[in-house]
DNA sequence: ACAAGTACTTACCCCAAAGTATGTATCATG
DNA sequence: CATGATACATACTTTGGGGTAAGTACTTGT
């Protein structure tokens, strides 16, 4: 039992572990271009993929299925898919995510009490 | 009078005027790479340029100079030069900036709750 | 048999953000 | 007169996050 293994535990962990202070490992969980519309999205309760892309217009599918897989990965978001066809797949904030909630509703309060418009 | 000046303002407004929800909004403001640490910093206190590049010892002077400048035209850093040579320059969160406090402390918050680990 | 609907996947490209390197101003001090 | 200290500026290069475009799978409806 000499080998080491790569584990997957490893591989989660390497974009986080690139944290040096608190508010950047945050940053690094829900930054990026398209995941803080996510989570603003899925505040509001769990939406279905094509709500996601509807409620996020200028979003195309790769950014989107690919920034909810490294949510998914970060266990932020969680993913129900209903074995049907055409599928029936929705998307909510997991446990952990709902956590964040204090965070997001903060910035939201700053937004509105500067000059965020929106639309 | 018909000239159109590509006046300064349009300029300032032009990085945040992107957003698309509040939570982008915010984004847009505090993101990137290098400001969420610079903020964690000042969060503690007004720092010198020099006392920020000790703390943070990644960052070139290119990009910490840059960040802080565009923070300042988002009027959530404040900047004290004093006269003298060698230069002396505090940097400190301004009245606006202050306000992201509740924001930032939340995101300490979470991290603290999770696998972060300082340093 | 073919289109439509849903939820993806994958190969390729591009550009803006970040990094590298070097230069500037000012004055005190040895 | 050369060095050090501080706070920048600026030209150039690199890179990875994001965008484009096209394809896949499975079933129902016409």
């Amino acid at each position: 039992m000499t080998a080491i293994k790569e584990n997957s535990t490893s591989n989660a962990n390497r974009r986080a572990s690139k944290a040096t202070c608190p508010v950047s490992f945050v940053m690094s969980k829900i930054g990026g271009h398209w995941k803080p519309i996510i989570l603003f999205h899925l505040l509001s309760g769990p939406k279905r993929y094509s709500e996601l892309k509807k409620l996020i217009p200028a979003v195309t599918e790769k950014m989107l299925i690919q920034h909810l897989k490294e949510m998914q990965e970060d266990v932020l978001v969680f993913r129900k898919a209903e074995n049907v066809v055409p599928p029936f797949v929705t998307y909510s904030l997991s446990a952990e995510g709902e956590q964040l909630r204090p965070i997001l509703d903060e910035m939201v309060k700053w937004a509105d009490a500067r000059d965020f418009k929106p639309q």
